[in-house]
DNA sequence: ATTTTACATGAATAGTGATTCATATTTCAT
DNA sequence: ATGAAATATGAATCACTATTCATGTAAAAT
């Protein structure tokens, strides 16, 4: 079964956006799990069937949204560094624009949170393929002698925790955009570590 | 309300063990929204009724298993790294000691990130305690001169996002233990960064 | 031994909520 | 304009579930 039946009439449509825009709103402000059908109707103004002309059940608006959202990143993040000629400059416009993202659409990102619970699978396959893009980046910044020569899985792994949990402190906790001297200062880190007196690179 | 009705005689303490054990168990496979108060008394050979002996709701219980969690990790972290004379070795050992955690009691780890959508209060408490006492630690290092001058909310933060999301990776996803060599990389990347060739550390 | 307190039961309550379907209306192609 | 296709309705269904409570049993205190 398909995850959305697509409407066939301007109209059709304007209803599926007008459900797809109450679901994103709900989930957001109150999860999942604390979220009905009925909820998500009434806030679009249809009856309680119409949802299911759309869905062939709940859990598919769920993972539309989810199948929406990490395209959209996706996209703004590859637009975004395109035409950064450094590592370090792509990695810098990486993080602003995943920020901005997530800024910009704190509740679809807080969707990605909760499928965790909601669909399990579907929240693995993300972050793997999330990460399995950035290992391929890692992998060309390596051969150009830009990047050190660490795994590229947990580099990536790294690089990942740290855009979320700074996201998730300033936008989802504070409600702030992150301030550019913050990726600033992930930068610093990201470039010369925390140590004040670094030890040798191989040591045993 | 409290949390919990701590029982008074041996027999009462058993069963709230049985229950608590069978609530763990059954969030952390199912979540706690796909695990109805039945599933967990089924569980543990008690009637339904039972449960509201010694917990006023259902959300007390996922709250008291939060609370358990939290102090459990705290203390196995402080005490891991109590004889750590460098920076350097309490953060390999708190790496460890977290990594070692999360394998050992994955279930209650997920606990966690259910927290959000849960008790949204309890989650960002957790984390925003967790932080501080981090940044205490790393203004600690900066004044010995062991750490760089970062901001400490935002390496807090980093270094957070890092140990969850390697966690994330290699127990929740994989399921296996954080290897050894893996934290020795992660130390890696928190020495030297990540670049080849690191810029000054005060560029603007 | 008897009274009191603690613990346990499970049927009943009261409410929720996902989903269906028979029916009605609107839109579109011809 | 008209028949066909698309869209919309909302009451009814059915399953589920958190919680209560009247009753019963076991343990402890006196």
């Amino acid at each position: 079964m398909a995850l959305v039946n697509l409407p066939k009439t301007p109209k059709g449509l304007e209803t599926l956006e007008r459900i797809r825009k109450a679901a994103e709103m709900l989930f957001s402000e109150k999860g999942y799990y604390n979220t009905s059908v009925t909820d998500i109707t009434t806030e679009a103004s249809v009856a309680p069937g119409t949802f299911y002309i759309y869905f062939p059940d709940k859990k598919s608006v769920f993972r539309y949204l989810l199948e929406d959202m990490s395209h959209t990143l996706r996209t703004e993040i590859g637009v975004a560094t395109k035409d950064c000629t450094s590592r370090y400059d792509k990695e810098y416009m990486g993080f602003k624009t995943f920020f901005d993202f997530v800024k910009k659409h704190s509740g679809l990102y807080k969707i990605i949170w909760e499928a965790q619970f909601v669909d399990n699978e579907m929240f693995k396959e993300y972050y793997e393929n999330f990460a399995a893009r950035y290992m391929i980046k890692i992998r060309e910044a390596q051969q150009t002698g830009e990047f050190l020569d660490l795994d590229p899985k947990i580099l990536a792994y790294c690089l990942i925790g740290i855009s979320n949990f700074i996201g998730l402190k300033w936008v989802i906790f504070d409600n702030e955009p992150v301030p550019d001297e913050v990726i600033r200062e992930i930068m610093r880190f990201i470039r010369s570590g925390a140590f004040a007196d670094p030890q040798p690179a191989n040591r045993q």
